[in-house]
DNA sequence: TATTGTTATACTCTATAACTATA
DNA sequence: TATAGTTATAGAGTATAACAATA
C-alpha cells in the first residue's frame, strides 16, 4: 500500500506490541479491580461521573457509548455497592441524577494515586526524549484510529 | 517516586494515551468482528490455534489464561460455527485435541491481511525512525508489565 | 491420586424490544 | 410525538465446585 515489505512488517509488529498491552493492561485492571470488588464496566461509569459530575443515565450510555439498559444495570449495582445514589432531576420528572457517594470519591482518589504509581512503574524507564516521542506517536496514532471507531467516550 | 512533578503528569499523560488506544482498538475489533459473526474471545482462541496448532482444551485453556470451563463453551460454539473441530487424542484419552476446519485457516488468512492494512493506517503516517522508536518504548513497556500480570499467554 | 473435560450453578456485561411516566 | 428509564428476554464470557473417565 505505502511501503516496502520490511515497512510493512515494522508496523505489524507495532500493532502486534499495541495488541499485547492491551491485553495486558486489561488483566491487571480488571484483577486489581477485582479486589475492590469492582469491574472494569463499573469503575468506567465512575470515573466518567468523576470527570462531568451528576449525571443522568441517558448522558451516561451516551457518553460510555453502550445501551440504556445496560447503564440501569451497572446503576443498580454500584447503587448496591454504595458507591453511587440515584437523586431526583430539578426540571425532569423523567429523569434521575446518577451521584457519586462521599465513598466513592475517596475510592476514585485512591485509584488515581495507584494509576500515577503504575504510569511510574511503566514509564520511568524513559527519557523525558523517549517518553516525549512515545506520547507524541501516541497521539497521531490516536489521529488516525479515532475516526475508524463509531463513536462514545474514550476516556 | 521518581522524578518532579512535571515528569510525573507526563508518564500519567502517556498512560491516558495507551489507556484510550486500548479502549478504542478494543471496540474497533468487537465490531468488526461482530460482522463475521465471531467475538473477541473466541478468534483468541482461533489464532491461539493456528499458532500452536492442534491444541488439548487444557493447554488452550493456560494459553488464554482462563478456566477449563470456560473453554468448554468456547470450543462449543466455534465448533457449532463450523470453524475447529475436536478430535481423539492418539495417545491420552481423556483429552481432545482442537483443530481448525479449513474454512477458519481461511478466516484468519483474511483476518492477517486486515491486520496490516490496520497496521498500516495506524503507523503508515510515522518515519521509520520513529515507528522505531515507538516499538522499542513499547519493548521497554512490555518488559515492565509483563512481570505485573499472573500470566497467560499474550497473542 | 492426579488430570481432562464435562455438567451444575451463578454473576456480569451486553443488546433489542415493549412499556410507563413524563416532556 | 419523543424521550428517560424500567421490565422482559436472551446470549456471551467468566468463575467455582462436583463429577466421570482416564492416566
Amino acid at each position: 500500500m505505502s511501503g516496502s515489505t520490511s515497512a510493512d512488517a515494522r508496523r505489524v509488529a507495532a500493532l502486534d506490541r499495541v495488541l499485547e498491552v492491551t491485553v495486558l493492561l486489561g488483566r491487571d485492571m480488571t484483577s486489581s479491580l477485582a479486589a475492590s470488588g469492582l469491574t472494569v464496566a463499573r469503575t468506567t461509569l465512575l470515573w466518567q461521573l468523576r470527570a462531568t459530575g451528576p449525571s443522568t443515565q441517558r448522558a451516561l450510555a451516551d457518553a460510555l457509548g453502550t445501551s440504556a439498559r445496560n447503564v440501569t444495570g451497572l446503576v443498580d449495582g454500584l447503587a448496591g455497592a454504595g458507591l453511587v445514589t440515584r437523586e431526583p432531576h430539578p426540571t425532569d420528572r423523567r429523569a434521575t441524577l446518577v451521584t457519586l457517594t462521599a465513598r466513592a470519591e475517596e475510592l476514585l482518589s485512591g485509584m488515581a494515586v495507584e494509576q500515577a504509581q503504575l504510569a511510574d512503574q511503566l514509564f520511568g524507564g524513559l527519557s523525558p526524549e523517549r517518553l516525549d516521542g512515545l506520547v507524541s506517536a501516541l497521539d497521531e496514532v490516536l489521529g488516525r484510529l479515532r475516526p475508524l471507531v463509531p463513536d462514545g467516550a474514550a476516556s
